[in-house]
DNA sequence: CCAAAAGTGTTGCACCTACACCCATGT
DNA sequence: ACATGGGTGTAGGTGCAACACTTTTGG
């Protein structure tokens, strides 16, 4: 691909999608990558992505690319930061989302996985194109610490979950074990939280089930 | 100005730069603008910036911006937020930037300051073009935000200083008094500072004179 | 009865805040 | 001498981590 050089930069939109996944151990972050269908990078994988439309706004884009890759609306979307490619004049535009984890199975099960899409453990990525590695390094760090002040966390589950549950998706998130009675104090205590009067019982005592304080939002002023 | 629906997106990058100016009382976090000489807001204060360059990087492009403005190289630049006009066909990469407040002294008694530029304390800004007065106090949020847990306050002072002037600093951007004698525990557990031998004299016992450790980062692992 | 997870209580440590106090200089 | 800021010491409080312990279910 040759471009001449007084181009003007073309724009273009990627995603840094994440997902949790029950595991056998413990649950992992997954992201789904797409194969390259054409040079640079032929057959590679990359994160999924597409030019800026015309009159199209930015978010917009980013929620167009998570659609066509995974048949979803994001519980949460962000923008990662923006790269420049001078040498390919364009500036591509990052964002990362989010992805309820019953309704990423559910989409699944009902309409398969789009051609040429898969999920990969964040632990275990294959080569991917351009610089997208560091790309999804730098996004999970991102979740990582904003998890750490901010109630992220629950947009990877269903409405309604119990602690142990919540608990679990910041295990994997954070990647280290919490301790289950520190974890219930720090969240009773900070009104994210809502009780509800039903259980979900096992083999074991029942469980209380939460769902989220609607009043209450996920930290840091953003942009606008 | 009229715009063609489907001209593709014109890209431009604004600088939100910042120094600390002496003040009487306290020292007033400052911010260089623009007056506009061109519809729309012509004649409204703006933030810096311009058009980028064929071929030219995001970053190259910031600093260029800054040198137009000030004549000055930052001490720190990096990514705020990238915006979009949908109905301007206009993308906005916007960085934030740090200047040492003894070069900003030192370039306007040298050069005066360009036309169309004058510095405003950002606790009294004056009607913005755009939506640039959010996107300042995003900025300041930034800035607060990572002079928490990073050492960023230390860009906006000369190589050397004591302990007094970087508290001031921390409390002009803080926007809140600290106490001298944890403020000075803090720092020295922190092995960020490095003792000189030097001292600065004045009315009142010496002060010993700091540089900053070179060893140390900025923290947080930026998107590279 | 036992295993397993829910949920409660308690203790200790680390860190931060506030503030009392001494030190060294210029005027 | 004294005013001013530099610099040290210390006591109280807050929050978190660790862990012992009780509770309630299914098998």
């Amino acid at each position: 691909m040759t471009v001449a050089t007084n181009d003007p930069p073309r724009i273009a939109v990627q995603a840094a999608i994440f997902s949790v996944r029950a595991g056998t151990d413990r649950d992992e972050l997954m992201i789904p990558l797409v194969r390259r269908t054409r040079e640079p990078f032929l057959d590679q994988w990359a994160l999924p992505g597409g030019w800026l439309g015309d009159a199209e706004g930015l978010e917009t884009a980013a929620g167009r690319t998570l659609a066509a890759t995974t048949g979803l609306a994001p519980s949460w979307l962000e923008q990662l930061y923006t790269f420049d490619n001078a040498s390919a004049r364009v500036v591509s535009v990052v964002y990362w989302a989010l992805l309820r984890s019953d309704l990423v199975e559910a989409q699944r099960a009902a309409a398969g996985s789009p051609e040429n899409v898969e999920w990969f453990p964040v632990e275990a990525l294959p080569d991917l194109a351009f610089d997208h590695r560091s790309i999804i390094e730098y996004a999970v760090w991102r979740l990582r610490n904003k998890a750490g002040y901010s109630r992220i966390a629950a947009a990877l589950l269903p409405d309604e979950f119990t602690l142990a549950e919540l608990r679990s998706v910041y295990e994997t998130v954070l990647g280290k074990r919490l301790d289950p009675s520190n974890f219930r104090r720090l969240l009773e205590g900070s009104e994210a939280l809502v009780p509800t009067e039903d259980f979900r019982t096992g083999p074991h005592r029942p469980a209380r089930i939460f769902r989220y304080n609607a009043e209450v939002d996920f930290a840091d002023p953003g942009p606008l």
